[in-house]
DNA sequence: CAGTTTTATGTAATCGATTGCACAAACGTT
DNA sequence: AACGTTTGTGCAATCGATTACATAAAACTG
């Protein structure tokens, strides 16, 4: 109050007892008497005192802080799952970090927990090098990571993801049902792990419904982006003998491949059927809506921080709930429709 | 390495010098000589070395780090600010910590600075209470903050914003040079200082243009979401009498508008023109892709970051640099087109 | 060359909380 | 009543870095 910031001895001094007794009484409450328990709230009001984190955090070797490291901020794909993680962190009363593995020397990250900034941390992107993880993983810190949405599959760190091989199903499936028999499909980014299972979901339903498996009716978009499925659109476009409907590695491919089909004369879904994976919010408002298969971004986050802050306090998983797998489901929009008959 | 981590002592013993002049040889270089230096480092790199953020904090009284405090974490909007954020504060050794107003007490937010878990906070929140403010502003804190994108005009914090006055009558502009003369405008949520300065800039433009000014062409959106411009849409279309053309007070507001209407049976651009707010990523691959005004929210990012930077570290902006707005610029795509003769 | 200033380094106090240990009071047990 | 437990509290060391102050060595000055 009167000028400095409160500290704990002030509130001892306020209260009457010890400086011992006031940390005991704030941070094991049962510790301590009723009666003194009640003296220090009491004084903890009348000063204002807040616990000063620096030194908390010093005496107790941790940080009560955890990192979030995306591969890119700036994609809003990100934004929802970090909203799930951050509520979770905030009635924890943790803080939230973030960075961007772009723009970090790759190594700085075990920094975070070497210099003591951050007790964990949620990977969400699937390309941290492999040294950097062989390096986590043996370090004391190996316990303190998850991974949330993409993930490394030859490490052993829990992960949380969606059921991206059953929602590739799903999609096909979808498109079967409406009679459409040529499916192709655009891939998202190279090695990226959603990008094969969600491949290998579609190949999967193709040969469950004894598909043509045209490897032609296949485009590699190279990314998850708009430009990806506006590239692919202009592929698309050259195929001779062209798929009556199309699954996408994610909305956004879905939007830009759309986009441009219908910019060179197509009409969706008169012309082609066309499915996306994510369901970002502006799908169902997209022209024609986009069918698609949603993923619950925010549980996502929910559960990988949970995940983490049992990890971090002990609470060990049975060896089967390592992986984590969201149920994901198909919401049939304007983008795909029955096939019409030649 | 042995074990556990090394600290000053470690190096400084490895080096053969007092703790004082590591610690020296690393913040203050040339406080020690060449020498030594070189030793120090050596011994750094030996010992693998890492300062203890949480002693250093409480020595040096700083937490090195900044809140960036939004009102909605998964609103994808605010991402790429964040992107431009982060990518400031990483290159400066400075951790990024986030959070959501929603779900956190107001007053904790003061607590972030008590307990010294931030030396520094971006607001992104134009929501942020008075109350708060007011409280933060008289404290000692009060010089270590910065408003980004929204601000609230009350108050004398510094703050980073787009020119939301003149995009506004930018779009307005354009419509008119296409020929509209009833031109309308659905607006974001109430009492936002945004939704206010953009609906400043369109009654500007119209009244320089000399544009009837009917007040029945201008929607209250209460959002600037996509359901927001969906339900403008359904006003729009009980008019008896519409507009040729609207400005949206978001990119969301005109997509949801268009998706609407164009569910009715209207055709945009064909028999209205709309320019959207924003320029989000996906306004170029909306069908039609959307006329809008380009935020660099990058830049803001970036500025808002700097800014603050220099204010902690006392450097003194110019009182005309309190305020910095900026530039936007229209982006014609084909939501909007040349008025038909009727 | 004696005296003064500058430069480089070390010693030890300090930041503010937590916690092992010691001990006194209160409680139980026979 | 005597002794063993349990409970509640205080003392003081500790976490790991920074920095005020002291001091020795080097550099300058006339």
């Amino acid at each position: 109050m009167n000028g400095k910031n409160p500290k704990i001895q002030d509130v001892a001094a306020v209260a009457g007892v010890s400086t011992a007794t006031v940390s005991r009484a704030l941070s094991n409450p049962d510790m301590v008497s009723q009666k003194t328990r009640d003296l220090v709230l009491d004084a903890v009001q009348k000063t204002g005192y807040r616990v000063n984190r620096a030194a908390k955090s010093l005496r107790k070797r941790q940080s009560d802080a955890i990192l979030a490291l995306l591969p890119d901020l700036g994609n809003p794909f990100f934004s929802q799952i970090l909203s799930g993680i951050e509520s979770v962190f905030t009635t924890s009363d943790l803080s939230l970090l973030v960075s961007d593995t772009k723009g970090i020397r790759q190594d700085s990250i075990l920094d975070y927990f070497m210099d003591m900034r951050a007790d964990g941390m949620i990977i969400l992107d699937g390309a941290v090098p492999r040294a950097l993880l062989s390096q986590l993983q043996d370090s004391p810190f190996g316990q303190r990571i998850v991974f949330a949405c993409e993930w490394k599959p030859e490490f052993k760190f829990p992960s949380v993801r969606s059921d991206n091989f059953g929602g590739a199903i799903q999609a096909v499936e979808h498109l079967y049902a409406l009679g459409h028999r040529k499916i192709g499909h655009i891939s998202g980014p190279r090695n990226n792990v959603l990008t094969k299972e969600r491949l290998r979901g579609v190949e999967a339903a193709m040969t469950n419904l004894n598909l043509l498996f045209n490897r032609d009716f296949f485009i590699d978009g190279g990314a998850f982006s708009l430009d990806a499925g506006a590239q692919a659109a202009r592929s698309f476009m050259e195929m001779d003998d062209r798929p009556t409907a199309i699954t996408c590695g994610s909305d956004l491919i879905a939007m830009g491949f759309i986009s441009e089909i219908t910019r060179r004369g197509l009409k969706v879904p008169e012309d082609i059927s066309v499915v996306g994976f994510d369901d970002i919010e502006i799908a169902g408002s997209f022209i024609p809506s986009l069918t698609t298969i949603r993923q619950n971004r925010t549980q996502l986050g929910v559960l990988a921080a949970s995940y983490l802050l049992d990890q971090i306090a002990g609470r060990v998983h049975p060896p089967a709930k390592q992986v984590q797998e969201i149920d994901v489901k198909l919401i049939p929009r304007q983008s795909t429709a029955q096939l019409a008959h030649a």
